[in-house]
DNA sequence: CAGAATCCATAAAGATACTG
DNA sequence: CAGTATCTTTATGGATTCTG
């Protein structure tokens, strides 16, 4: 009864993993922060299209999940910036090789999203 | 009309990625085709908890994208399997950090998953 | 500047039943 | 066995307005 089902059962590591950056832009966040600790909004200007409410949305999460620390240095105007914890810069390691990845395909994905693009057109 | 960004304009390599695998089951698919080629009904019995719709849907879309091929046997009952292209074989490689990241970090995830659902529980 | 609160549209996912 | 088809629900994200 106690460690049978609960709601934090992964079948596997990459399960787990997958919980923890699930959400549009949190593994977007944990990237840009690996770069350098950033303010609201500057991080805000970096991952491009996030809306304010996204933003802190899953920046609490992540703050939640121990993988960024917030700082409010109670200044006014206000002054809070954000930074990975050990666990977080741990995690934005392990999501450098999807970076590479990315760019190093970049290429092809985008050919292939291009002509997905075209026949959603002709269907509508 | 602001700036025209078009529908595959990606900002980094990431995000790139990202586009690919998103989706609740698709990179457990790759992660488990990786280790071999399936069958359908042992993917479906891999992937636990997926439903049939689910399954051929991402399946769908992997092999759209290029990661994914599917081979019909044309027999009777009908033999299906799946398996990695090379470019899905290279995105595997890049996940399995973050396989091991899970499997490292399991314990602690699990443990901020259950106050999560402790607290999501009294305030019902 | 760094959010909070609210409302709303859509997309993603699940359940169920059926088929060649 | 390997899917389809349809419906319903839920999760996700976006727009807008407001505030210390």
């Amino acid at each position: 009864m106690t460690d049978n089902i609960s709601p934090a059962a992964f079948t596997c590591g990459l399960d787990a993993t997958l919980r923890v950056i699930a959400g549009k832009w949190k593994p977007l966040i944990v990237y840009f922060l690996a770069q350098s600790p950033n303010r609201y909004g500057e991080l805000k200007r970096a991952v491009r299209g996030v809306s304010d409410k996204m933003l802190i949305q899953q920046l609490k999460e992540l703050e939640a999940d121990g993988l960024v620390r917030r700082t409010d240095h109670k200044e006014v105007p206000p002054r809070v910036d954000y930074a990975l914890t050990p666990l977080g810069r741990s995690l934005s390691e392990a999501l450098a090789p999807l970076c590479a990845w990315g760019s190093e395909n970049m290429e092809e994905v985008a050919r292939v999203f291009a002509e997905r693009a075209t026949w959603a057109e002709k269907s509508a």
